[in-house]
RNA sequence: GGGCGGGUAGCUCAGUGGGAGAGCAUCGGCCUUACAAGCCGGGGGUCACAGGUUCAAAUCCUGUUCCGCCUACCA
């Protein structure tokens, strides 16, 4: 009987709204979260990419912490000393503008509180709306060990980072010096080369003479360069030309005149000068261009810096002093033009950088900044990767990250605004004497004076996330963290930061603790809109995981992400799918629901679990198998970072196998009379649902939590319920072969039903007839599996060649064959072309196996098991023909009379 | 310029040497007492194109083409 109370606790649909805000407050304040440090269990421990303090909750955050939870569930659930490490990032620029532009609404800028007050400002808007994304993180089941949440800038990493800073300095591995970095003219800052976006742009391509100092009579009187920058004239010191050409080789070691400026530069060779390129001749601007900094090093020439930190010309651009980079531009370009210097000009594209952050066109610039050496930690975590100390997951990502350890250059680590690590370095204003220290102090120690000016740049930001994995648990001290949490076990993160932060991780990682910072390093994709494009709020194609959670349910979202997660894939990600797996955490709901409904009240045990032989039922031994290898299936695509794999699984396990199938089956048992049949058809139900929410769990913690909640018995939380083994003595080939048939005859009448049109209630009769003993046997046994399931009535079982029924529709299976009387209904002439279709198929494919089994090489070659393969379908099709025909000569017959 | 990934059903994607799959969408039939957010059934694909290897190719190789991404100091 139904229990009433049942039915009342669990509704007819699931509601997350109720259900989920409940369980995650329970399990915070009984501390599930937090680590546990029981020495006797392995451990599992990650640290998340910390979010920027500034960011909101995107739908590549929620792939990426959905991903990470799924995991700590499953290694918690398994029985490991887990811990999941959050925090968050103060972003240097990215915080600082959001801030500036507060401050900008205010009609006031950063410069007018000064430094001091700015970062006050700054700290204090971090109190107040800083760390949302915490609490998104939390409505999306984040299972964080939230005692131990992070801040890159908060004391501990704070000191960490100078820690790191004075090692690297005191090693040689940080200097400072003048080069050429990106300049951000907006955010005011250097930028390092990753921190620097390509973007192809319509540019054009100026051609401008540049005349001989002193006329000649035998050389023609100017030298033509080409330049997408003309501005940038204004700061040249030289032409240079490659050292074979010979349209040149008179020039070299000639002086030109410089036009508008009227500075004599040098004509210089230099190989890497394309000749083919433009004119073959190319100005030489050491303070603007890497490339021309490199040759002015070479050659010995001066660089003459002719813009601000805003990119505004300086005095050293003489008259044009004081405008923009792009009133320049067309300044020079019209006095060329006057002065009948610009020869041509003609469109070209080109590649323009711009910061990653605000988008503006940077500007090469020579200045002074901090770098880290980064070859000699380069090395160790190329190494690491390819010794598979650290393990790349998809492992494809492998040769990208050996192509760019192998090219990097130089880190530039120092940033010219306000929030950051200001850099532990001191200046004395006497002697100038560099001091880099963990402490700020006194005194100069070379000439005692006191007078000391601190480094007003900060730290990348990147330079504290390299350090997280170890910062976090509580370096430079020994703690009991790191003793046994390091090296973390997996880091999952999305690939565009492979180089920005992974790649800076293993270097610091190696460098400092003598170990990786990951076991495995699993890279995901990208989401992108349905048109494969990148989601950005400009382009309006974003979808909003909190929006989204909002609508369907977070266990819904995480599903669908996780069902997504296809390794080395981009996802196209449309909404419409998750509708669908909403659809099935209410499918979840109410196949519980169903199970409950069925139950004792209170007092049915989970009590001895059966062996599966005592089971008189196949369908029962059938989905007791099942279930233990989709356990095994999901483990394992767990342990390999197959979370799609895992999540397809355990869907059409639960939703056709167990729903569609067994449930089903198990109807007339658990509404029947006899106790027996009806206890072990509880039990069956009940193990499977018990063990598919545990293995669901870690994707959909929420709903798998309060249905675990309603199951009988005394129940702890299921997050911290044992992750669930496969039962091996549960495989059952035989019982998995009956249900197999079982299925095969049911769906073939109920085909045969719907193409009849007989009407889904109408309870019909069937004449079986069974071509061998064993498919006697079969029928006999399963009659009533049978019945069920294909809304049979009546099942006539006669012994072969007992009967030929007339006036019937005939089901051909391989041995035994089902015929439903048509009774008047049915249109004959559409059964026999019916018939004829499926003659012909099944003669087309007759035809290709017999000439796979003429061909000698074939049966030479294949392997023995798919000759015999190749056997076995001659005779089922030769079979299945004769009956087909057979059939068809009697519907003929009745035509005919 | 270099590198990587992809082109499979209307859409989103699995499948990586032996009879073309899933979800969604679509069409037809069902309110069968867990679920209409459901149940049952059907239709739909020269696996981008062209060569090659093989007894056998969606799968391996070569080329072509289209799409996406990353990377880069041809001014």
């Amino acid at each position: 009987m139904p229990d009433e109370a049942f039915n009342k606790a669990l509704p007819k649909a699931y509601d997350f709204r109720e259900v989920e805000p409940h369980w995650y407050k329970e399990w915070t304040e009984k501390g599930l979260f937090v680590a546990t440090f029981d020495p006797e269990r392995p451990y599992f421990s990650m640290v998340i990419p910390p979010p920027n303090v500034t960011g909101v909750l995107h739908i590549g955050h929620a792939l990426n912490n959905t991903l990470q939870d799924i995991l700590v569930r499953y290694k918690r659930m398994d029985g490991y000393n887990t811990l999941w490490v959050p925090g968050t990032d103060h972003a240097g620029i990215a915080t600082q503008i959001v801030v500036e532009r507060r401050l900008d609404a205010e009609g006031q800028s950063r410069h007018d509180f000064g430094r001091e007050k700015f970062i006050e400002k700054v700290w204090e808007w971090k109190a107040s709306s800083g760390g949302k994304i915490i609490e998104q993180l939390k409505a999306l089941g984040c299972s964080c060990d939230w005692s131990r949440e992070r801040f890159t800038m908060d004391k501990g990493l704070s000191r960490a980072v100078r820690e790191v800073f004075v090692c690297l300095y005191e090693e040689g591995l940080i200097y400072r010096g003048n080069y050429i970095i990106n300049w951000c003219p907006r955010c005011r800052t250097a930028l390092a080369d990753i921190e620097v976006e390509h973007k192809q742009t319509e540019g054009r391509l100026w051609y401008m003479r540049y005349p001989l100092a002193e006329k000649s009579k035998e050389i023609t009187k100017f030298i033509t360069v080409a330049t997408t920058r003309p501005e940038t004239m204004l700061g040249d010191t030289a032409v240079a030309v490659h050292p074979e050409d010979p349209r040149y080789k008179d020039f070299v070691g000639k002086d030109l005149m410089l036009p508008l400026i009227n500075r004599r530069i040098p004509v210089v060779a230099d190989a890497v000068v394309e000749p083919e390129f433009g004119t073959g001749a190319v100005k030489v601007t050491p303070a603007h261009d890497l490339n021309d900094f490199e040759i002015a090093k070479r050659q010995g020439l001066q660089s003459i810096n002719i813009f601000d930190e805003n990119a505004i010309l300086t005095e050293a651009a003489g008259q044009y002093a004081g405008l923009d980079r792009y009133e320049a531009r067309d300044q020079v370009i019209a006095d060329l033009k006057k002065q009948g210097l610009l020869e041509k000009e003609e469109a070209y594209d080109l590649a323009v950088g711009i910061c990653y952050r605000c988008k503006t066109v940077v500007e090469p610039r020579l200045s002074k900044q901090w770098f880290v050496k980064v070859a000699p930690l380069a090395g160790p975590a190329l190494k690491a990767v390819k010794d598979k100390q650290t393990i790349l997951v998809p492992a494809s990502w492998e040769r990208t990250y050996d192509e760019w350890m192998t090219t990097i250059r130089d880190w530039c680590i120092s940033r010219q605004i306000w929030w950051g690590h200001r850099i532990p370095a001191w200046t004395c204003a006497a002697c100038g004497e560099v001091i880099v220290a963990r402490e700020e102090p006194e005194a100069c120690p070379k000439c005692g004076n006191t007078d000391l000016d601190q480094e007003s740049d900060v730290l990348d930001t990147w330079f504290s996330s390299a350090i997280w994995p170890f910062s976090t648990l509580g370096w430079p001290d020994k703690t009991p963290e790191l003793e046994i949490f390091y090296p973390t076990s997996v880091l999952i993160t999305s690939f565009d930061i492979l180089f920005f932060w992974v790649a800076r991780m293993m270097m610091m990682g190696l460098h400092f603790m003598g170990d990786v910072p990951f076991k495995h390093v699993y890279l995901h994709a990208l989401i992108r809109d349905i048109e494969g494009k990148k989601m950005s709020k400009s382009k309006g194609n974003v979808i909003d995981p909190l929006t989204i959670i909002e609508k369907y349910g977070t266990d819904a979202v995480r599903f669908t992400l996780a069902a997504f997660a296809a390794q080395g894939r981009d996802i196209k990600l449309a909404e419409e799918r998750i509708d669908g797996y909403r659809h099935f955490v209410n499918k979840i709901w109410n196949a519980a629901r169903f199970v409950l409904l069925n139950l004792k009240t209170g007092e049915e045990a989970m009590a001895e679990p059966p062996e599966p032989d005592s089971f008189s039922d196949p369908s029962e031994r059938w989905i007791l198998s099942r279930l233990n290898q989709v356990t095994g299936n999901v483990r394992k695509a767990l342990d390999e970072f197959d979370f799609d794999v895992a999540a397809k699984e355990l869907y059409q396990f639960f939703w056709h196998e167990y729903c569609d199938w067994y449930l089903e089956l198990a109807k007339p048992a658990l509404t029947g009379a006899e106790p027996d049949r009806q206890d072990a058809a509880r039990w069956v139900t009940l193990t499977v649902l018990d063990h598919t929410l545990r293995l669901f769990h870690p994707f959909m913690p929420f709903v798998t939590e309060e249905l675990w909640h309603h199951l009988p018995g005394q129940r702890d939380h299921i997050m911290v319920s044992p992750f669930p083994e496969p039962v091996n003595a549960w495989s059952d080939a035989r019982a998995e072969g009956i249900i197999k048939q079982v299925m095969e005859v049911v769906s073939s009448i109920r085909n045969a039903r719907s193409e009849l049109g007989i009407h889904p209630g109408a309870k019909i009769t069937v004449i079986a007839l069974p071509h061998s003993e064993k498919a006697y046997h079969f029928l006999d046994s399963q009659e009533n599996a049978i019945k069920t399931l294909a809304g049979v009535e009546t099942l006539d079982l006669p012994r072969e060649g007992e009967l030929r029924p007339e006036d019937t529709a005939a089901v051909i299976l391989e041995d035994l064959e089902v015929f439903i009387p048509l009774e008047g209904f049915v249109d004959i002439k559409e059964e026999l072309q019916k018939l004829t279709k499926e003659e012909k198929k099944l003669g087309k494919e007759l035809a290709k196996t017999e000439a796979k089994l003429k061909n000698e090489n074939f049966l030479f070659k294949a392997p023995q098991e798919i000759v015999q393969k190749e056997r076995d379908k001659i005779n089922k099709f030769q079979i299945k023909l004769k009956k087909i025909c057979s059939h068809k000569e009697t519907l003929e017959g009745i035509l005919r009379s």
